[in-house]
DNA sequence: GAGCATTGATTTTTT
DNA sequence: ATCAATGCTC
């Protein structure tokens, strides 16, 4: 017997393999060679088809381990994949599958496979690349546009990296592009893609979209290579592929080989000869257009493999039928699609619950009571999740959250790798594994403060671009720098001796004992304590448990890791979002944005925010194009299509925001457009306000900080009567509330003498003194970390904790 | 060169 | 509202 395959006991597995699939699953499960097609619906099953058609190519169809590539979304979904795999095959087999993200897996492969590249204008890279996020490659554009004596106005940094990624996703290398730019944007535009890509090869860096894009050129010039990765993949399977960009599909057809267009279907059989594609996705749930993701590609796949097989999903497992006329009536409104109706395999299910808060925090107090009636009734928070359209929406749902001690887990925002601290003392590592990075180099360079200006390091830059070096290496001979002062000269060589220093320390140490030594050597735990005791910046201590976190995120790492070296760890934190940490069982509700949820699922959810120019979003109502509208919509579907058993849909009446084109000041709202899509029979309004139906204000909202104004009813669209909601007085929380409302109550939390309260940024603190009463009332707070402040409750963002 | 004050730009989703 | 970039002073 093979090595490579598994000998199990024919009948067990089969059964393990086919038990509780309908027949479409296991037809799909079963396929012998060839290409297929499966579209599935949210909710059919498709995560058990493709983990079970894993099995049944290592199982059934004898296939090594090796020769299986499973393409996943993101990298927490390419983790469950394989141990739902690991599960039925054991450990041993399931981890010499590849299993990842397009990213994930081109990163591993080029690491292997870089030196034999070699772009059309000849640059290079070498096997220590290091991969630039969205910031590094932001400010080595803004650098190109400054060298090439651009006008920043004109080609502003931000669009020319966003429009030199669009083209990356779509395939495009510097020099097909360059041959492409017709008018004179594009032949600047190309002139900057240039210069941009080589200060990626200078640096020895690769950006997000160089995984796959030059990973494809590889392949391109590299005939041998290809047929070693086609001998090695024989059978791809890709997940979310209504998600896919035309660089990730031409991947996949590199690997899978290119069907020639006048081949005979017997030809055609024998090409396909223990081969297979999968592509598993459903159009209707097509949400990164943005990032260049091309539905379309679904839609020709039967084109570009003539003998797939087209199988549909439109079992639905997962919500009740409730949710699912929802989501159908919501989603007929798109023209762009392929029909499929779900069915439903459930019962009838509760009416989707509609709230209209008087704001924000009005509306998040909602979610929040309605939290604690779900708990009261057994369910638990991890079951839940609140889903929004924009990373902001999250500020006040935490707010809420935190003051009713209601435990959250958010997902995404802002990651916890971008922030200052973590980001400048990744870039240390960066440039102790890749001294060529400089960017990596002009972050940390003077951070700490080392006495190293503009005007030096303006030297530096040009003396190494002279002689064609390195800044760390130019940092090395700083002496040789006429222009340089002694004092600088020296601070850059103690720079150059303290990283070499590091680099030599990293040979031998594991991740996190280098970052111990590295934030003790460079100086950088010293400096931010100095900030922190002589408190000038209260977020200094914050910042060092950001990166005791890191410190135990890399022995973590090194705990789990098949190789824990740096390099891993780099490559590792490039590529691995929050939302991949998402730790399971923990009792806590998730808060997340509609794109982060992609793919989850939850008993029971709240959307929020169902409001015009918020979701949908303006960029997408402005733009005019009904393409932008239909991927909102699509959003919607997903975000509705998350939930099991109960779905709550909320918006606010008014809403402080910065989006809809005034800064800081607060808008009346125009109720979404996608209320108006579902059937209203579907919807249910709070029956706790069954007298007051009115949208007139009853009483001041004691959760604004403004008398209550409503001109909901002259804010309305010009729509159809049915386009408003049938709901919905302002939510009055249940009696136990502490400060329930009466009319002189103030527009702010009172608090006493004695209480403890949380600043957003000063911390926890105790109030010492009250001054004033009523409207005018001020507290004196004396902070843990700062003493004491002097606090006005109308402004201060003030938090009662007991 | 560092620290502070002012000015200007900002407006989605993320591997 | 908030942050980054710029300008001014020591």
């Amino acid at each position: 017997m093979n090595t490579n395959t598994i000998n199990l006991q024919a009948g067990p597995m089969e059964d393990t393999l086919t038990k509780g699939l309908n027949q479409h699953q296991l037809e799909a499960v079963s396929l012998n060679w060839g290409s297929s097609l499966v579209l599935a619906g949210a909710g059919s099953g498709k995560t058990t088809v493709l983990t079970k058609r894993a099995v049944y190519l290592l199982s059934t169809l004898k296939q090594a381990p090796e020769s299986i590539l499973a393409v996943t979304f993101t990298n927490k979904a390419a983790g469950e994949m394989r141990e739902r795999v690991e599960s039925l095959v054991g450990p041993q087999i399931a981890r010499r599958l590849m299993i990842g993200t397009f990213h994930s897996i081109c990163a591993r492969l080029l690491r292997q496979e870089i030196h034999r590249y070699k772009s059309k204008e000849g640059l290079t890279w070498k096997t220590n690349f290091v991969i630039y996020d969205e910031t590094d490659s932001m400010s080595l554009v803004k650098n190109t546009v400054q060298k090439l004596n651009l006008d920043e106005k004109v080609f502003a940094p931000r669009e020319m990296r966003y429009a030199i990624s669009a083209l990356k996703n779509d395939g495009l290398t510097a020099a097909q592009f360059t041959s492409e730019a017709r008018t004179y944007r594009d032949g600047k535009l190309s002139e900057i893609f240039n210069h941009y890509q080589a200060g990626l090869a200078r640096n020895n860096a690769l950006d997000f979209d160089d995984l796959i894009l030059i990973f494809n050129d590889l392949l391109d010039q590299d005939p041998d290579l290809r047929s070693e990765l086609q001998e090695r993949f024989r059978h791809v399977l890709v997940d979310e592929f209504q998600d896919t960009n035309q660089s990730q599909y031409k991947l996949i057809r590199s690997l899978c080989r290119e069907e020639p267009k006048d081949i005979t279907d017997e030809e055609l059989t024998k090409l396909w000869h223990e081969r297979s594609l999968m592509v598993v996705g459903d159009v209707d749930q097509s949400i990164y257009s943005w990032r260049k993701a091309d539905f379309r590609i679904i839609l020709g796949f039967q084109k570009d493999y003539r003998q797939t097989r087209l199988i549909k999903l439109e079992d639905n497992y997962r919500s009740t039928a409730s949710i699912l006329e929802v989501a159908n009536s919501i989603i007929q409104n798109n023209t762009e699609r392929i029909e499929k109706t779900l069915r439903c395999n459930r019962g009838q299910g509760a009416k989707i619950k509609v709230y209209a808060g008087m704001d924000e925090i009005d509306e998040a107090y909602f979610v929040v009571e309605e939290l604690k009636r779900l708990q009261a009734r057994g369910i638990n928070l991890s079951d839940t999740a609140i889903l929004y359209r924009t990373n902001a929406q999250s500020r006040s749902m935490e707010e809420v959250l935190v003051r009713n001690h209601t435990p959250y887990l958010m997902i995404g925002g802002t990651r916890f790798y971008d922030r200052a601290e973590i980001k400048d003392v990744i870039a240390y590592l960066k440039l102790i594994y890749n001294g060529s990075d400089g960017q990596s180099f002009l972050r940390t360079i003077n951070t700490p403060k080392r006495g190293l200006g503009k005007s030096s390091l303006d030297h530096l830059v040009e003396y190494a671009e002279k002689n064609n070096i390195s800044l760390l290496h130019a940092a090395v001979l700083a002496n040789k720098i006429p222009a340089l002062s002694a004092r600088a000269a020296k601070s850059f060589a103690d720079f150059a001796l303290l990283i070499e220093r590091l680099q030599d320390l990293a040979t031998h140490k594991s991740v996190s004992e280098l970052l111990e030594l590295l934030l003790s050597q460079s100086g950088y735990t010293r400096k931010l304590e100095e900030e922190a005791s002589a408190a000038k910046d209260e977020t200094a201590y914050g910042r060092l448990e950001n990166l005791r976190e890191l410190i135990t995120v890399a022995q973590e790492f090194e705990s789990l890791a098949d190789e824990p070296n740096l390099e891993s760890f780099l490559t590792r934190i490039s590529l691995v979002s929050d939302l991949d940490a998402v730790k399971h069982g923990e009792d806590a509700v998730r808060l997340m944005t509609l794109h982060s949820s992609k793919g989850l699922e939850f008993k029971n959810v709240f959307l929020v925010g169902l409001e015009e120019g918020l979701f949908p979003h303006v960029r997408s109502i402005n733009s005019h194009s009904p393409a932008a509208l239909e991927e909102e919509r699509r959003l919607m579907y997903v975000g509705v299509t998350r939930a099991e058993e109960r779905l709550y849909i909320t918006y606010s009446r008014k809403r402080a925001s910065f989006m809809t084109g005034n800064f800081g000041s607060t808008n009346y709202t125009i109720p979404s457009r996608f209320l108006s899509e579902i059937k209203p029979d579907l919807l249910t309004g709070l029956e706790s306000q069954p007298a007051t139906p009115s949208f007139e204000p009853q009483t001041q909202n004691r959760y604004s900080s403004q008398p209550q104004q409503s001109r909901f009813g002259q804010t309305q669209p010009s729509t159809p009567a049915q386009a408003k909601p049938r709901v919905l007085g302002r939510y009055t929380p249940p009696p136990e509330s502490p400060n329930h409302s009466t009319q002189s109550e103030p527009s702010f939390e009172r608090f006493k003498l004695g209480d403890q309260v949380m600043h957003t940024k000063f911390g926890m603190g105790k109030v010492t003194q009250v001054i004033g009463e009523g409207e005018k009332e001020l507290y004196n707070i004396e902070f843990q970390s700062s003493g004491k402040r002097l606090m006005d409750p109308k402004f201060a963002k003030l938090i009662k904790v007991n």
